[in-house]
DNA sequence: TTGTACGCGTTATCAC
DNA sequence: GTGATAACGCGTACAA
């Protein structure tokens, strides 16, 4: 008898019926003390553990939560994931990942995962729908995005408020004295990163800091866009004092790139990134930058989405947290200001 | 019908049996032209999805690889699961991962979750079996390890040669011109760590090196046991001309604990590394190690999990792969020899 | 070529 | 307090 014992063979042994064996479990008030000792006892000699996959199917519902990332190495996606399943265990649920490889096929295969019940909910972290049939598309579970909202869709969105964050960068820059500052990795679909340009035009123009001062470049959010910005800007005439970078892997780039050209940063050029990644302690000057509250963010996700389920009727709300603005060495006054 | 349509709606529709139905999908040719057409029109309409549950439920068998990883940050996880992931869905398989946290919870959980068939492998990235009820982790399903062996059981393991690898770094440093070398990172349970331990033991035997030349320190494998370390040579009479570190978290510790007392590398000390991880390029100088060659594990593994889902009377194979020395910049003669 | 009916392991609704 | 039994959605002998 190498395979998993059901719960027959429980009830078997235990001289019962299998209703009994499923009460005894489910609702041991409602059994006869005696009775539910011969089960228990039954259930520890068998090893029985209850199907989960019949009793999803039973029941029409799992407590699995599928969370699905287009790249698992994202250094922002660990400390979101263990927000994600400490809240998620709390509550009696088990979080499984998809890692899609931003790949339709692979989407679709995890859709039809949670299709076919296997997973109640869906978190994102992926900045998009999900790709796949329109049919499934549609019927996606109770679902939430973290980390980047999804583009024009409804998914309720919990993570850092980029607009303030952005603007909360762009005002330390400002308050160090900067007055040319670029912005590198605007985009035209990426809803965080337009937002964080919109948290730096909100502060710019409170400054008063005239349109042709403000440097803006489009960038996705690599290390090479990074780079690639500050080629970029070179070619131009006028330069900035400071750069501001949509997220720290942009601002490493930067980083890496001015390096390239011999200058000192935070002397000649000043940097501030946003989302505090591991590398930015490491990288020399440590770099400025806005924190992404990484876990919160993730027990927070969890937290909506778990009461999506619970009470589908209500409507769903966004849920936006202020970040912190992380001080180490990569910003200071500009060099034309210490030369005066 | 807001509900996902079943193989009914469709056999209803189309004004067959859900049997043809069936038959239409899995075995086309056994079904007439015309009924088929119709089936597939049906299908098309309803955005029928086969409910990959009660499929896995009925067929004792589901097409999902589980992968359990005990930190999902960990460098050496992404590149390998990519390889999972490429050679899994090449036939037909899917795969999810499984964060455990190294919490024994957790696992029991995931443990539920394959025995319960919902996945038919498992891909152990722990190092250790997965806890849980003793009955369950009997009943493991095919499974192999990678990157790190599983101790104490027969779970076949497909990795690096890490006994050939230890033995090529330790070369590298004789070859320097090392002959007092300290080994950091020894370790009684983590079988890995032990094999690089004995491909130095190896190398230096060869060389004819005296036991007391080789300074053999525990560590856990984390940044921190690579500071510790040195701070434990520090206190000692006689320091090692170069490091050999069990891994790159490991010589990254010591690299710091180095710089932080103000010493040169390479040219006070060499410093080499095991797992090249990202890290390994961006640390200055950029580290010398020794390459795990991540993506080709990962293919090779889940070759070796798919045929013994195949054929499971065969007899599985232990897969070691010779990994390449990497040189950069943290190893060169020692400061003694170059002062002749 | 097609349809009927059973079973996979549960849970839940009835009766007793 | 307990036991039959009907679902959940699917695949497949077996019968037609």
């Amino acid at each position: 008898m190498s395979n998993p014992a059901t719960i027959e063979d429980v009830a078997r042994l235990a001289d019962v019926s299998i209703a009994t064996v499923s009460r005894a479990i489910h609702t041991p008030e409602k059994v006869a003390k005696t009775t539910r000792q011969r089960v228990n006892q039954a259930i520890a000699i068998t090893g029985y553990t209850t199907n989960a996959m019949a009793r999803s199917l039973r029941m029409g519902r799992s407590n699995m939560i599928l969370v699905l990332a287009p790249d698992i190495a994202d250094p922002n996606f660990s400390s979101i994931l263990i927000g994600l399943e400490n809240e998620a265990r709390a509550s009696g649920y088990g979080v499984l990942i998809g890692h899609t490889q931003n790949d339709a096929e692979r989407g679709l295969e995890y859709l039809k995962f949670v299709s076919s019940g296997q997973a109640a909910g869906l978190v994102l972290f992926t900045g998009h729908q999900p790709f796949g049939h329109q049919a499934l598309a549609e019927r996606l579970p109770p679902s939430v995005a973290v980390f980047e909202p999804v583009f024009d869709s409804k998914i309720p969105y919990v993570g850092v408020d980029d607009k303030a964050g952005g603007r909360k960068a762009a005002e330390h820059l400002l308050s160090a004295g900067h007055r040319r500052i670029a912005f590198i990795g605007d985009s035209k679909t990426r809803l965080g990163q337009q937002r964080r340009r919109q948290g730096f035009d909100d502060a710019m123009n409170a400054a008063r800091i005239a349109p042709e001062n403000r440097l803006v470049l489009d960038g996705d959010g690599t290390i090479e866009s990074g780079r690639l910005g500050v080629e970029q800007l070179f070619m131009r005439d006028t330069l900035p004092t400071a750069f501001m970078c949509v997220n720290d892997a942009t601002a490493l780039g930067v980083m890496n790139g001015l390096a390239a050209r011999g200058y000192d940063i935070p002397r000649e050029f000043s940097v501030i990134g946003f989302d505090d990644v591991p590398q930015a302690t490491y990288v020399k000057p440590a770099l400025t930058t806005i924190r992404q509250p990484r876990s919160a963010i993730g027990k927070q996700a969890m937290a909506s989405l778990l009461t999506m389920l619970e009470t589908p009727e209500q409507e769903p709300t966004e849920h936006l947290i202020i970040p912190d603005l992380i001080v180490r060495g990569s910003v200071s006054e500009p060099l034309s200001a210490s030369l005066r």
